[in-house]
DNA sequence: CCTCTGTATTTTGTATACAATATGCATTAT
DNA sequence: ATAATGCATATTGTATACAAAATACAGAGG
């Protein structure tokens, strides 16, 4: 049984197909909608207070995103993530991670690296608070800082796809306060390479992050099944 | 003025949201549907002789693949491909061609790469013929084979979404027969180090090929500019 | 006890009605 | 002439009605 507090932001003038789209969005990511979970239209619209349309066309999108999956004439459901489709994303995510850093080594700007470091001390600053949505947030603002200084917009959007479909096990990892004196090393020794603008560095910094973030998932999801 | 004859397939037992969408994706890669044209609502629901509703759901589906862009309450329309957002597919096709190629490497069936010899075959066999459609579809099939052997259908999927945008644009470098005897070296060359599991040359050839069409398709838009 | 079948109910698929917004054009004021 | 205004029209946004299919379940037959 669903007992989530499911309400629309209605922010005026976006679409009611946007807001529901977004709405349900993060319900999935923060793992309110439940992988498996059915999506049933009439059921979200009349908690969401929409009629059914704009719900279909919200799952329409989140179908797109991979985030639903739909059956015809039996429904939408919430998309299970198995470790095999996990495993997909994280080889996938490795190879691009490495071409975002080794564009932005080429591209970021002085002011993008000088964001990048605010951000980087920001992240230890969360980390020292020891809040973990705060340290997952600060963690994915570092790597949009990179993701930015790509200038590769295609890129920046299927990183963040990647990203969401991993959200949900990712947190997990953060919230493994062991992890924390190593994501910091990490992290600084990313931005170093950024900032002698060498591309071999960088890559082979940022093939470790990804790699020990990916293993640490891999553990996870292992150890849930 | 849109004068081409669009027309459902009527597979039975799709829902019309899905017919509409292969139909409408179809138009936009064969051309049909042109960069920047309007998708409305009632004249396309007319023209497929379906309602609104499908047409809808059909569009936010186009929308998340990239190939419709949506103003809201001003409508949809044909996304409008830029030198600038080719470059960026094409970046992106690079590493992820490398990345398909390696992991075929590893995990090719005999099976598969029986396929492979084939379909290279019949590559070259269509390449006689002259055909350009069926020489495309046949350069697609080579591709697909390597894709499918990745054993990574998140991969597959996002690798078809990036050939489909620079589709348009790719047909008219197979139009050029100079090219001919290249891709056929090309397709061998990599074929071989396949069957080798070869990872390092297999991937220098790959690059190799993908830069040369990408070059290709750089020229064509410049030219077009 | 199990399976099959028919029926009521739920849910999705599609069409359509109505509302809100944007657009185009003629008219008016400057 | 040009810009601003208002109205008619076109188009999208949303809700709802109806059709079709799937599902759940009860009862009949084996």
């Amino acid at each position: 049984m669903m007992t989530e507090n499911l309400t629309l932001n209605m922010n005026a003038y976006l679409p009611l197909r946007d807001v529901v789209f977004h709405t349900l969005r993060e319900a999935i990511l923060k793992g309110d909608l439940k992988p498996g979970e059915r999506l049933m239209e009439l059921q979200l619209a009349s908690r969401l207070g929409v009629s059914r349309t704009p719900i279909r066309e919200a799952i329409r999108m989140l179908e797109q995103e991979g985030l639903a999956v739909t059956i015809p004439r039996k429904g939408a459901e919430v998309a299970k993530m198995t470790l095999k489709g996990m495993e997909d994303v994280l080889e996938i995510r490795e190879s691009l991670e490495e071409l975002a850093v080794k564009l932005a080594c080429e591209r970021i700007t002085p002011e993008q690296l000088k964001k990048l470091w605010e951000v980087k001390e920001s992240f230890e600053d969360c980390i020292r608070t020891g809040e973990v949505k705060r340290i997952a947030e600060a963690d994915v603002l570092f790597h949009d800082v990179i993701y930015e200084a790509t200038a590769n917009p295609k890129l920046v959007s299927i990183l963040n796809n990647l990203r969401e479909q991993i959200y949900r096990y990712r947190v997990e990892y953060l919230k493994d306060s062991g992890n924390y004196p190593m994501l910091i090393c990490e992290h600084k020794a990313i931005l170093e390479a950024l900032e002698e603008r060498n591309i071999p560095k960088a890559i082979e910094r940022m093939r470790a992050h990804v790699a020990n973030q990916a293993a640490a998932v891999r553990e996870m999801i292992e150890r849930q099944e």
